[in-house]
DNA sequence: CCCTTTTGCTAACAGTGTAAGACTTGCGTC
DNA sequence: GACGCAAGTCTTACACTGTTAGCAAAAGGG
């Protein structure tokens, strides 16, 4: 180590995302970073690429939290209406906690920022795995992608305050997954 | 009219838009819409207040576009299932159009952007329409919103390249819709 | 003791939004 | 016709942005 070094990439990452959740991405610029870090604005390119790498990182980190949380958010032998809902929840949950990095992670891709493919599938499993348990193989990835729209529309919609006619927007996706699960269920009861 | 106008503010939302969609919203920058306009960036500030300003606009007029859309998507006749089916795609057309105008409209709101309330409300009109020729007035908010939730989750989903699995998406949002008309018919008729 | 490698620094460039103030231009009035 | 007024444009400027180039310092190895 020729050099002290003065920070470290998990700290960038920590106080972009700290920028990122106060003031969205526009905020997150390099010299408010170093000047949180105790560093000037150039020091940054040599443990970061370049900002939008620094926004690549940070929308990585989000995936693998919000896998985590969804993994987590029921154990496997929950029911699934039970289920879902939890992961609903922890869905939402998660959202409103990072709001910012919500609307980076499934806002139109900025241009040459890529998120790593394999995060992106093992967030999605616990939700696969749990409709796989009472749906035809054949049938999994459309009833799940229904139940993701479902749940990511709420959520974001929520999150950009477009529920502004009252109601109670959370008790609406409940319903909504209630309605899909009797579909489901009844469908396979019955052929 | 004591100086020849060089430059009218629909011009100038106009242009912004072509901007917009060319290349998110960083690229709308009042240099090189002047620059486009034959004009200088200030005195752009003569029809506008300032850029933010000009964004509101666009997502006025994106707003308003889309309420409109969904009005004309298909005649009230129509029976709900169709109807709705109708909205969907009507709704994801218009995103797909319009992909960075939607993205501004439905996420997070830059700070003091506000979008006019009516305008909303219009927007919404035809969904709850529909939705109130089927279901008693006391839900009709709660199966609106998780409708909407279902279409507005698959759509923004659709657009940020999320469906990397393959499958349907599109028929996934219209099974899911089939799912909500059919509990919704249901628990008419029982009770 | 010097030399290399790592990391920091400063200075700089091209770009941004926008405020201040000067300049043009056409109309209404004398 | 001359004059002034006011709308619209211009130039200039400031503070900010991401990023590159080149230089300085610090620690370890020979």
């Amino acid at each position: 180590m020729p050099y002290p070094t003065r920070v470290r990439p998990e700290e960038i990452v920590a106080e972009a995302r700290r920028l990122l959740e106060e003031g969205g991405p526009e905020a997150v610029t390099m010299r408010e970073l170093g000047r949180r870090l105790g560093v000037q604005a150039p020091s940054l390119y040599f443990h970061v690429k370049n900002r939008d790498a620094l926004l690549g990182l940070l929308m990585d980190q989000g995936l693998e939290e919000l896998g985590d949380i969804l993994a987590m958010a029921a154990p496997d032998s929950t029911p699934l209406r039970r289920r879902l809902h939890a992961m609903a929840d922890a869905y939402e949950l998660f959202a409103l906690a990072n709001r910012q990095l919500f609307a980076l992670l499934f806002g139109p891709r900025p241009r040459d920022v890529a998120v790593d493919e394999d995060l992106a599938e093992s967030a999605a499993a616990p939700l696969l795995d749990s409709i796989r348990t009472v749906v035809p193989e054949n049938m999994v990835l459309a009833v799940s992608q229904a139940a993701w729209s479902m749940v990511h529309g709420h959520t974001s919609l929520a999150l950009a305050d477009q529920f502004t006619m009252g109601g109670d927007p959370a008790a609406a996706v409940h319903l909504a997954i209630d309605l899909l699960v009797d579909g489901l269920e009844r469908a396979q009861a019955k052929p």
